[in-house]
RNA sequence: GCGCGGUUAGCUCAGCGGUAGAGCGCCUCUCUUACACAGAGGAUGUCACAGGUUCAAAUCCUGUACCGCGCACCA
């Protein structure tokens, strides 16, 4: 006997292991198939897999499993990524863990840390997504990572061809520099937040001792660096001041007062400190003036070149320092409370200093201007479409893109100076290492692979590489074809390149999707993919971003553990509708368990029906077309064809939007409320007599084509139950994803309409059953009548229906019958309902319910008339329209007649 | 400041021009031989607010409020 309740765990260990050894998931250039790609965003190779990953990745499994089935050589392509800072970070703190820094092991035995973390958690996550029933192939010879020799290969081709043409630099610029990562940042990785500060107003004093102005700042440290004050050109107050000369407080420098138009009169005193080393806009105004660059704050956060007692203090304490001297000083005119954002790495969420300095560059303009044409033209379309906006308008404003990073772990940038030729640009630390370059020092860059044999200008063979890497998302932007072997052409490329669709979450719209947008277009020639499936975040039940500080976070694994993984996939795809956040909760997954348990139980009564070796017993197409013709099948058999193909219809048309939340809930509703509810029920009592063979047929044909249908969406369960059943089914595949997806084509017959009609009349007696408080056991007698005869023919034929499901006998259904004295009655369509009730009636509440029930009609008939006496009503609203609700008035005006009646008859 | 999304049953959300829906929760009855992770029945909403368009508005338009999220600026 097979238990009850369904134990997920043991099945999906069972087929995620068949079904990789077997090798299901592999796909091949097959030129006679349309090909539907996507591939896999890769996940960092930062530790564990989190809700936000299982939700991108059922997501995908589903349209992978779906179009794999619907006939196209579907083929998700995995891998992983280095994650360059990301994944730096944890490893510098599990050496801080053993007492030890990066530094301390030297880059190169730091790297072979890396990558042997790499083989671990790269392995690890491959692991969970197998888990959670991923149709990836995780073969060794099947799955990337960024930095292999392959995507290496593609990072060097990309990066040299933008050299080549130009869009590659390198140059002095205010960039973002986290000075905990100790890296520059590009603009996109810099978070802002709002945080509780203060201006401060402060007096710079006239060079020649008259009054001189002051100046509002949320930095006063930075005063350190100013090498100017400005103020707007049209600002009276200050006119007379423009050209003249003001003391900087705290120091012996003298800067002048600069007239510029980007001043805002209003914002504080309308005068501007400003201190071009560390503050973007201030940059900008030095450039525009020709001033001095002067950095007081070093890579290390620190204060530099600034008066002694400063000097290698933080940028924090420096702040306090120099509040208290201005204040000592006389200097501090006042202090206000400032709310205002600050910016913090999207790495470790420390504070970002502005900084100049020298980096690695890509020129953006010429290629976003393709990749906001493919938008515009949706040759990339979005779903849902509300992104392509913020889309396009990202690259519209885009900035050139700042593509070095000062670690350890990623593509080392492949350029080469050569020692001789570039000395004054090149300066080396302690340990020898180089470890920064300058160009406006005269290095020469040698762009290469591999180290150059000798240097071409001298002849020299000292050669040493840049020693930064490149920007993680660089060799994430070529993934859609460096994945396929790009820049060599292989028969991948060709077959696969562009991918269909791309699944992600918003948040990397622009880190990611838009790079991939312009490097396909730049490379390839083409956008990547022709579809962006943009979905939200997982957040908690409270709708906060899930995270380790606050503890909210939910590990999908433990999720899976508890509830079983489809269970989990089938709570994610319902609440994944509209690319909207989803606030997540365990307790939603309880709703999942327990459908995959009704899947699991219908199977369960299938089996326990089944004879012993009977062979195949499920009817197939053609013999359903035989029965159909030869009016062999009964109403409900009918009725549960047309809902099954109903179903299919809507699973396609929303397969097709990629609006998977639906597909699943509508397989979900036909499986529950039509199958199982109704269908099994009215099937049960045929299950003893000679239909036996035939209502079994039909039973495993539906359930068969309903196990597939939601193969993509539960590929665990489905494939137990649908391997239980194939001895019955006849089905020659191994797997359910070599399977057919079934196909709908509703014809829409008559059978739904008059089963609508059975199942009012039962619902009617069930809620008269309930109201009067009779036991389920008990069977009542009952009288139906109307004074629609094929309706009632109808009735009489299926009265089994009936006297099944709302356990009625001695039923009398004909018409002109009299309402017995004594019972109860209820209207459905057009039948009265009557059912005596001896000694049990309650004739108060009797006459409550039909109290109600009149003043409900009442209602609607009030709601009709008024419609129909409308003559604007009449003459503009659609005709179907006033049709229907001349229909709806009789209904209404008929059931009250009937009522009323049936009132005066009630004593 | 600009933009995007949200505001519908206690909770989470669907519906997006023709009589308010689902799941969970709640109440009543039932361990009826697939399933109590179930079945049957029931209660519950001026669809944020104000205008407008329309014969008809939760649904379209405009504005307001509140919530969330981007982007920019914040010296």
């Amino acid at each position: 006997m097979l238990p009850k309740v369904y134990d997920p765990l043991p099945v999906e260990d069972k087929w995620s292991e068949i079904w990789q050894n077997e090798k299901l998931f592999i796909s091949s250039a097959d030129r006679a198939r349309k090909p539907f790609v996507i591939v896999l965003p890769p996940p960092n190779i930062t530790g564990a897999l989190h809700m936000g990953h299982a939700l991108n990745n059922v997501l995908q499994d589903s349209l992978v499993r779906y179009q794999r089935m619907t006939g196209k050589e579907a083929y998700w392509v995995p891998g992983t990524d280095h994650g360059g800072i990301a994944t730096q970070n944890v490893m510098e703190k599990m050496l801080k863990a053993e007492g030890r820094t990066k530094e301390d092991l030297g880059r190169e035995k730091f790297l072979e840390r890396m990558w042997a973390w790499y083989a671990d958690c790269g392995g690890a996550i491959l692991n969970q997504l197998r888990k959670l029933g991923c149709a990836l192939d995780t073969g060794k010879d099947n799955v990337r990572f960024t930095m292999d020799a392959k995507r290496a290969a593609a990072v060097f081709e990309a990066f040299s061809a933008l050299w080549k043409k130009g869009l590659i630099y390198r140059g002095e610029r205010m960039i973002n520099w986290c000075t905990r990562c100790g890296t520059a940042l590009s603009d996109i990785e810099v978070e802002y937040e709002e945080e509780k500060s203060k201006l401060w107003h402060i007096h710079y004093p006239a060079a020649d001792g008259s009054k001189g102005l002051t100046v509002a700042t949320t930095r006063p440290e930075t005063m350190l660096g100013d090498t100017a004050v400005a103020v707007n050109p049209e600002d009276d107050r200050y006119k007379a001041l423009i050209g003249g000369k003001l003391k900087l407080p705290l120091t012996d420098r003298v800067i002048p007062v600069i007239a510029d138009a980007e001043v805002d009169k209003a914002f504080g005193t309308g005068a501007v400190k400003v201190t071009p080393a560390h503050d973007p806009a201030d940059f900008e105004i030095g450039r525009r003036h020709g001033l001095e660059i002067l950095r007081v704050i070093d890579f290390a956060g620190k204060m530099t070149n600034c008066p002694d007692k400063y000097r290698g203090k933080s940028v924090q304490a420096a702040r306090k320092e120099v509040v208290e001297d201005l204040k000592a000083g006389e200097f501090l005119e006042k202090e206000e409370h400032y709310r205002h954002s600050v910016n913090k790495c999207y790495r470790c969420s420390q504070h970002i200093e502005p900084l100049v300095s020298e980096q690695w560059f890509v020129k953006m303009k010429d290629l976003a201007a393709p990749a906001i044409k493919a938008a515009e033209s949706e040759e990339v379309k979005f779903y849902p479409a509300s992104w392509k906006k913020p889309f396009t308008e990202w690259l519209n404003k885009i900035q050139d893109w700042c593509i070095s990073r000062q670690i350890w772990w990623g593509h080392r940038i492949p350029v080469w100076y050569c020692k001789t030729c570039s000395t004054a640009g090149l300066r080396f630390s302690a340990a020898g290492e180089l470890s920064r370059v300058s160009f406006k020092g005269g290095a020469k860059p040698l762009v290469s692979f591999t180290k150059p044999g000798k240097c071409p200008a001298c002849g020299g063979a000292d050669l040493v590489q840049d020693p930064d890497v490149l920007d993680t998302w660089f060799s994430s932007a070529l993934w859609p074809f460096s994945v396929f072997g790009w820049p060599e052409k292989t028969g991948e490329l060709d077959y696969y390149y562009p991918t269909s669709v791309l699944v992600t979450g918003y948040e990397i719209l622009y880190l990611w999707v838009a790079r991939m947008v312009m490097s396909g277009i730049e490379h390839m020639g083409g956008p990547p993919f022709s579809y962006v499936y943009v979905h939200g975040i997982v957040r908690d039940k409270h709708g906060k971003k899930m995270s380790k500080s606050l503890g909210n976070v939910i590990d999908p694994l433990s999720m899976t553990g508890k509830y079983g993984t489809d269970a989990m996939r089938f709570t994610l795809l319902s609440q994944a509708a509209g690319g909207r956040d989803i606030p997540f909760s365990e307790e939603a997954l309880i709703g999942g368990r327990n459908f995959v348990n009704k899947i699991y139980n219908v199977s369960r009564f299938i089996m326990m029906n089944l004879p012993e070796n009977s062979g195949v017993i499920a009817l197939d197409e053609k013999q359903l077309g035989a029965l159909k013709v030869s009016g062999a099948l009964d109403l409900a058999d009918e009725w549960i064809l047309e809902r099954y193909a109903r179903a299919l219809d809507e699973v396609k048309a929303c397969m097709a939007d990629y609006d998977i939340g639906n597909a699943v809930s509508a397989v979900y509703r036909f499986l529950w409320d039509d199958f199982c509810d109704w269908y099994l029920e009215l099937a049960k009592p045929r299950l003893e007599t000679t239909d036996k063979a035939r209502t079994l047929g039909l039973i495993l044909h539906i359930f068969g084509g309903t196990l597939k249908a939601l193969h993509p969406f539960m590929p665990y369960v489905t494939e137990e139950l649908f391997s239980g059943l194939k001895a019955y089914t006849g089905s020659d595949k191994p797997f359910l994803l070599k399977e057919t997806y079934p196909e709908g084509g509703a014809s829409g017959g008559t059978a739904d309409a008059d089963m609508r009609k059975l199942m009012g009349v039962i619902t009617q007696i069930r809620t008269l059953r309930a109201q009067f408080e009779i036991p389920p056991a008990r069977t009542v007698k009952t009288l139906i009548t109307s004074s629609d005869k094929s309706a009632l023919e109808l009735l009489k034929k299926h009265e089994s229906y009936i006297s099944r499901l709302a356990r009625t006998a001695d039923m009398e259904i004909a018409p002109g019958l009299a309402k017995p004295a004594r019972s109860v009655s209820a209207l459905s369509d057009a039948f009265n309902i009557y059912v005596p009730l001896e000694g049990m009636i309650d004739l108060e509440k009797e006459k409550a319910r039909i109290a109600k029930e009149t003043e409900k009609l009442g209602c609607e008939l009030a709601l009709c008339e008024g419609k129909l006496k409308n003559g604007d009503f009449i003459s503009r609203a659609a005709k179907t329209e006033v049709d229907r609700v001349v229909l709806r008035k009789a209904d209404a005006e008929n059931k009250l007649k009937r009522l009323e009646s049936i009132l005066k008859d009630l004593t």
